[in-house]
RNA sequence: GGCCAGUUCGUCUAACGGUUAGGACUCAAGAUUUUCAUUCUUGCAAUAGGGGUUCGAUUCCCCUACUGGCUACCA
């Protein structure tokens, strides 16, 4: 076991909202923190001013939140993020474009112990490199062997740098990738990694045209000052390992380094690629915890809004890219923290299942109890503008609710209970209505007018009396009054609803139907 | 193209050298039932391919194929 404190960090960009990739990360951060006692601490990283996206930082907290995730720092109670240091968010402030002075002190030191260097190469100069590589089929690697042919501080006096550095604000710091270098790797999750060294890029640490660091300096800076211990994020961020293995040893900070965890991505339910923000639109169903509009009015939905309970959006991320290794499929949150391990995530992309997740939520809307249901059904049944009482609605509730994934699915699997039918289905017709049918429902209507207290035991013994007098099947009998009460070959047994719908309703429309068919 | 990672039923996954390769979702069939749904039972369905290592490979190694990620002065 760690003899150190366990902390751990998410660190989203606020580029735009959170997607369920994220949130899974999230998740699989703090699982880890509670399961050891440990730290969850929240940093954004909003280094790249382009790509900033108003509100896309309270959608982080907040949807964090709807979830059951909070973090222990980072967060203030009213969630915004925290910008002084204080005794519960020591390393404040926790917003990257707030720390530069920071980051920029660390690129120095870098610079001047020779592991990084000023570069001056125009964008345009670059594009142009990587186009001429291509053209001959190669890749432009920006190596130790570029970087000896072109100028970069490495290669010019102290006072050459000054004097450019002075003349334009074109420059930029790279890091000085070693020539010919194994460099060994670990992953609590994929295991032993290596890679040489002269594959990778001298990557840009500090940009040019924005003054900020890039996320890797800023990145490896705050995760060694906020004392963090385990870095769980995205498979996307392997590739950069080996850089960022580089910084630590740079730094000199060996023995501060975090271990890592990689964890699997999500993948779109069809075809290619991982999960992105358009599939929930093509395949009909969220990628986002929180509906989410776009500067531009166009709205995404969210998981809370279409009607998916939090512990159920919970549990299904959590399966996805880990088990517990029984059979066991919900899990509360503190079952989730218990269960949770690291060993227990899989290596391979996971493709996200929408028919389950319906699943998921059927499941944790079975475990409601019926009031807490008629709380948010009452709503539903006000917008279609029918005055009920709060003890028909949990009847009704209690007799469809395991029909129904969402409490949405309601009103189509319950209006009967309120509304008489308005016509009657021709196929069941022809099943439920023969030549003595309407001889029989008038039979019925007596039986039924004439049951006091009119409740489902009465009505349940009166008819079957009278059905066993009179021959009669069940079928039959049944059949024909939920073709006139209903309307459709669905529902509930015939006394349960009857006994809802009352019996003034109840004879209203039997005579309805005598009527009509 | 280069680098890195991955590959068990359609999907999520179990099996950490020896199992009739297990479970869940979906789908299908049957039972129950006044209808529909629920519930219960049953069924369909997988180790990417080829080489090794081994008495024995889903499991270890190599090759190929395929998939994914990265390849920005984005994170």
């Amino acid at each position: 076991m760690q003899t150190e404190k366990v902390r751990v960090r998410f660190a989203p960009s606020p580029t735009g909202p959170l997607h369920m990739g994220g949130v899974r990360t999230a998740l699989f951060n703090y699982l880890f923190a509670k399961k050891h006692n440990g730290t969850f601490v929240l940093r954004i990283e909003d280094t790249d001013m382009q790509r900033y996206v108003p509100g896309a930082e309270q959608y982080i907290t907040e949807a964090l939140n709807w979830c059951g995730i909070t973090p222990d720092e980072g967060v203030l109670p009213d969630g915004t993020i925290a910008t002084e240091p204080c005794p519960h968010h020591p390393f404040a402030p926790y917003r990257q474009s707030e720390r530069k002075d920071l980051y920029s002190q660390y690129a120095r030191q870098l610079v001047s112990q020779g592991h990084a260097y000023y570069a001056f190469d125009t964008p345009e100069e670059l594009e142009s490199y990587r186009r001429e590589a291509e053209s001959r089929g190669e890749t432009f690697i920006y190596n130790f062997a570029f970087r000896n042919r072109t100028a970069n501080s490495l290669n010019m006096t102290a006072a050459e740098v000054a004097h450019r550095r002075k003349e334009s604000n074109n420059w930029v710091i790279r890091f000085k990738i070693p020539e010919n270098q194994t460099i060994l790797m670990n992953d609590m999750i994929r295991g032993e990694v290596s890679v040489q060294s002269g594959t990778l890029d001298d990557k840009v640490l500090w940009k040019a045209h924005d003054g900020l660091p890039t996320y890797h300096l800023a990145n490896i800076v705050d995760d060694c000052l906020m004392e963090i211990t385990h870095v769980i994020r995205g498979e996307e961020w392997l590739p950069s390992l080996p850089l960022h293995y580089m910084l630590y040893d740079a730094f000199g900070w060996q023995k501060k380094r975090p271990m890592f965890a990689h964890l699997p991505l999500l993948l779109k339910p069809d075809g290619k690629g991982k999960l992105s923000k358009r599939d929930g639109d093509r395949l009909g169903f969220p990628v986002f915890p929180l509906e989410w509009t776009s500067t531009s009015g166009e709205k995404s939905r969210g998981y809370r809004e279409d009607g998916y309970y939090p512990e159920a959006f919970i549990n299904l991320i959590a399966l996805l890219g880990w088990n517990p290794g029984t059979e066991q499929e919900i899990f509360t949150l503190e079952e989730l923290i218990e269960a949770f391990s690291l060993d227990r995530v899989t290596r391979s992309g996971a493709r996200f299942n929408p028919e389950k997740a319906r699943w998921f939520n059927q499941q944790y809307l079975r475990t409601r109890s019926d009031t807490r249901l008629v709380q948010d059904f009452l709503p539903v049944l006000q917008k279609k503008g029918i005055a009920t009482t709060p003890l028909k609605a949990e009847q009704v509730v209690s007799l469809i609710k395991h029909r129904a994934s969402f409490v949405h699915e309601f009103w189509d699997l319950s209006y009967y209970f309120f509304i008489p039918p308005s016509d009657y289905d021709p196929s069941y017709y022809k099943k439920a209505w023969k030549p003595g049918t309407p001889g029989i429902l008038r039979q019925a209507r007596d039986i039924l007018a004439g049951c006091a207290p009119f409740d489902i035991p009465s009505i349940d013994k009166a008819l079957h009396q009278w059905m066993e007098k009179e021959q009669l099947k069940t079928g039959q009998v049944m059949n024909a009054l939920r073709l006139c009460i209903v309307g459709k070959p669905q529902g509930p047994g015939m006394a349960e609803i009857m006994a809802v719908v009352g019996k003034e309703d109840t004879l209203v429309r039997l005579d309805q139907a005598l009527n009509k068919l």
